[in-house]
DNA sequence: GATGAATGAGGTTTCATTCAT
DNA sequence: AATGAATGAAACCTCATTCAT
């Protein structure tokens, strides 16, 4: 079975409810793993049941219906790598470290993510279809954060004189953000043609020093 | 009807040709239209033969199912765009201008197509599913030779010392294109709290100087 | 095939429109069948679709669902029993001989179409439960027209005479009809116990004469 | 919790033979509830056995199944009805009297038990249907007493020249019930249009004075 | 004895595609 | 060439019933 990564918190349950846990957890796997082969359209939840090994009136029981099996699948997913990237803000104590360790981690929760992330970019990046109704006011409340304190990392920075007096920190937030995605993509794409992205500087230095020749 | 910017090329041809691109013309502007509204899985064949006021065979005789019309549409489309940017990066002769013109032009070509934006995004970020096999192909070449075009930019505005000597143009052209699309995306899904960013320089001048204080 | 009772009415109809009709029928007869041997829930649509000989899809091109077949069904005999005893009352001029006549072509329908009241009154009886939202407004509407045309022969008899001056006709006729009603349904339960109703008086003269020795 | 009305006699029965018939009590309880709610066919056993408080798999320790559950609802109610019923004839001595008693009756239980009576319509009018299979054979058993209790009533009357010498006394105990019926249910169906029939002589009047002018 | 998680057959309905007209 | 009626596989989901605990 492929590396899925999902998180199983099992501390402090009674037998039946990590059973019930695990349950779940085969369900979301086998899910996410036809999910990533095939996108969510085409795939069957006969077919999600006969991969998990369950009925499928016992993944019913789990989930009200494809839809919701999705929607917490890539829920759980988001919140993972929302905690990774949130802590590797907060980690470093050093503004330009905090950027740095952004990139980082963001590359390697792409790496170690990759049929996660074709799958979200598949199937969520569109507005308000169906599937999205929800589902994207979470994501999306999450990504804001995440510009958010990169914004506030700048503000910092600028105030502590680590970095010039730019005008629109939330901008760069966004740039910054959008174009370690674009390195990763392109990445993914062809990977021949695009190296991985695995030093952050090489993302940052972008950033680093202006465009113009003064 | 909803403004569909679907054109149509008509000189040198026999009327019979006319009018089979006229018809064609009128099926994918009816499919454009119920795909925008709904999404592609929740529009059926029937509803666009209705739409476009042919009958479905006459539909299977253009197109040879329903993912084809979809490619078809998209490609277009997409043609369109890939025009209009070629076109903005080689009108002006000044470096800066090209830039700036090409930023403008995304920004027109965003919203002037917001339906569309959100259909693509909607079905196709994603890589290698069914629906994407043969789409993404054509569609990235497109993307890649923009990226090539904006980056032969940045590297003849090196020569010209109207830039800094850069280390990496392309990570640069991909950092400002990426930076585009993450602003105006941002902007449609949430115009109150993200302004439209109709200034190009407002994008640009964050990269036209670098971050850390020197 | 069993006597289905339905009428198809094909003057003045194109030929497809007189196929389509027929096709109509046809589904209708089958699902008829099948309600009348198992009970509307525990028909399925696939059965009637054998059946009747087409594919449940073109099933689903005549009738929106299970339930709108089923309605229709039962609109369409109860307003041939509509018609038929609307008829009944009229025809006569004599009022004796239009209650006789409407107990008399009561009892014909009842014995013409056993099948479908048994269906109806396995179904139908209930008020308000999923299946009858619709439905029995419209039937109980020709109920109470009958009523009132029934109550308006005795009140009509009751000024030429004919009859005593009762103080409720439309009670009268309430029980007029509820004991026709009952005395075929005996029958139809127990046959060998109950007499067929056929003669007309012999319900009416429960009427014709008071009870309590005076 | 509705009034439901199932009684329970717990009389010369061990503790445990009480639990056991109060554990029953509670099963027909909720499901009568739910089955006068939504009919039948809309609710699941695991409704009843959440509403009734037990695992489903003590409610298959009492009823066989589904209809097993619903046939023993019926027939107790029905039980309730008939017993009433005798008494009702029973209790008075004078002929006029136990008619009387009998419609007062039945108005009674037809008011008091609503719910009931809709549900026992909606499912079981129909004769030989899965549903009724052996529960109509107890319940018509039990009609076809009270039928001959109260034409054994007008029988006595007859010889007692309380009542006219009518020639089919038990024609006559027909026409009586049925339309005690039929004043309830218009009642039921349209109560805004059809008083309740609450004085036992409106329905009797009817019989006791002949329909033709002599 | 009581439980309720697990089952999976079978329900209704949709819709891409075909092909006779 | 154009049509659109007909098809039926396959989708999602429910729920009566079983049986291991």
């Amino acid at each position: 079975m492929m590396q899925t990564g999902f998180r199983m918190r099992e501390e402090n349950l009674s037998r039946r409810e990590r059973e019930k846990l695990r349950q779940r957890f085969q369900m979301l796997a086998a899910a996410f793993e036809l999910f990533s082969e095939k996108g969510y359209h085409n795939v069957s939840i006969q077919e999600i049941a006969k991969r998990a090994e369950f009925a499928i009136g016992t993944l019913y029981k789990f989930f009200q219906n494809k839809e919701d099996l999705y929607k917490a699948l890539v829920l759980e997913q988001s919140e993972k790598f929302h905690d990774a990237l949130v802590q590797a803000i907060e980690a470093p104590s050093d503004e330009v470290e905090k950027l740095r360790n952004y990139v980082r981690t963001k590359s390697e929760l792409f790496r170690g993510n990759l049929p996660f992330i074709r799958l979200y970019l598949a199937e969520n990046r569109g507005v308000s279809y169906t599937l999205n109704e929800g589902l994207d006011d979470e994501v999306r409340k999450r990504y804001y954060a995440h510009l958010e304190k990169l914004s506030a990392v700048l503000e910092s920075g600028i105030k502590n004189k680590r970095f010039r007096d730019i005008a629109d920190p939330y901008g760069l937030a966004v740039a910054i953000d959008s174009t370690v995605n674009a390195f990763h993509l392109l990445w993914m794409d062809a990977p021949e043609k695009h190296p991985y992205p695995e030093d952050p500087d090489a993302v940052l230095n972008i950033f680093f020093k202006g465009l113009i020749a003064s």
